[in-house]
DNA sequence: CGCGTTTGACCTGCGC
DNA sequence: GCGCAGGTCAAACGCG
């Protein structure tokens, strides 16, 4: 797969303007004539400074080079690997699975009936998240993931063909001393219901979109069996009008200014999921790029000199 | 008083 | 048919 086609994962740095980024770096080739040992001296010291910073700039640009290659390969491995999960799990799906997950979804469609989304909003888009004990595996290792990483998790799955209402999960850190189960995603839910269930000591909270009966979104919330500092809020339906808070919208693209990661595990997604996936994923590598290079004290640093000698060059002309 | 939350009752689907 | 579990309803309650 060439990863390259559909990625632009390539740093462009603007090394090759640093000549106007750091004019005061490089050589000025409009310079008083002096007298002529004044000047050959002058421009040795700063033929020498100039093919310093071209080493530099050549020396960066192969390593900004080798590191989009790395990135390239790491890309193509991650979907080798996931066709590769794909591929195992379809030979694993026995007929006894598919009786065993033919009641859930028949449930599920039931339910997804009754909502009668508007304006033909609904779409083929369906999560068992934990009935399923393949998948509850997954859940857990993917929760081991993110807590790792200190990331929040965001799946939707686009699968069913007949399903119809869209289901995501959203994984958000809870503050310990709130018991509120409340998620916090731009919109505004009204409860209506609290239950406890069977594999979970803490109690799942229902909510519908305030805007119901017209907008047709639920959201459940529940903290996790396995870390009850993280709360688990899955989403049902698609909203049919506009957050209260435009630059919030859902949850399950935006939830504050947390990093997401995509569902590495999840499997039997469409092809035509995969430019949906890809976009995503490179979103996500330009978020997470852009995460680890703010981080980075040199690269801000350098970002901010390279800004003020840009501001500096305009304010000259 | 209006609105949102709480909570027990009720409904529905499923397995035995 | 019965029991269980998840989901929903709606009366009671609390708060501003």
């Amino acid at each position: 797969m060439d990863c390259s086609s559909f990625l632009d994962i390539s740093l462009n740095l603007n090394t090759n303007s640093l000549d106007r980024s750091f004019p005061e770096k490089l050589p000025k080739k409009e310079v008083k004539v002096s007298t002529s040992a004044d000047l050959k001296r002058k421009w040795m010291v700063k033929d020498e400074s100039a093919s310093e910073l071209r080493e530099e700039l050549n020396r960066v640009n192969s390593e900004n080079k080798k590191l989009t290659e790395t990135l390239a390969t790491v890309y193509e491995n991650y979907y080798a690997l996931q066709h590769h999960l794909e591929k195992l799990q379809s030979r694993r799906q026995s007929p006894e699975t598919d009786q065993l997950e033919q009641p859930l979804k028949r449930r599920k469609q039931d339910s997804d009936e009754s909502l009668s989304l508007p304006n033909g909003l609904s779409s083929g888009i369906n999560e068992n998240s934990s009935s399923n004990e393949a998948h509850h595996h997954h859940h857990q290792q993917q929760q081991q993931y993110e807590q790792k990483n200190q990331v929040i998790s965001c799946k939707r799955s686009v699968t069913d063909s007949f399903n119809k209402a869209q289901v995501s999960t959203v994984y958000v850190p809870a503050v310990s001393s709130d018991t509120s189960l409340t998620v916090k995603d731009g919109y505004q839910w009204r409860k209506y219901g609290q239950k406890v269930t069977r594999d979970n000591p803490s109690p799942r909270a229902y909510f519908r979109c305030s805007f119901a009966p017209s907008c047709p979104v639920k959201k459940k919330v529940q903290r996790s069996a396995e870390d009850p500092s993280i709360l688990v809020a899955t989403y049902e339906g698609t909203h049919n009008h506009l957050g209260p808070n435009a630059s919030e919208g859902d949850a399950t693209s935006q939830v504050g200014s947390r990093t997401m990661t995509l569902d590495m595990v999840h499997g039997g997604h469409s092809l035509a999921l995969e430019k949906n996936e890809r976009e995503t994923m490179q979103e996500v590598l330009v978020q997470q790029m852009a995460s680890s290079l703010t981080k980075d004290s040199k690269f801000t640093a350098a970002l901010a000199a390279a800004i003020s000698g840009r501001l500096m060059e305009q304010s000259r002309t």
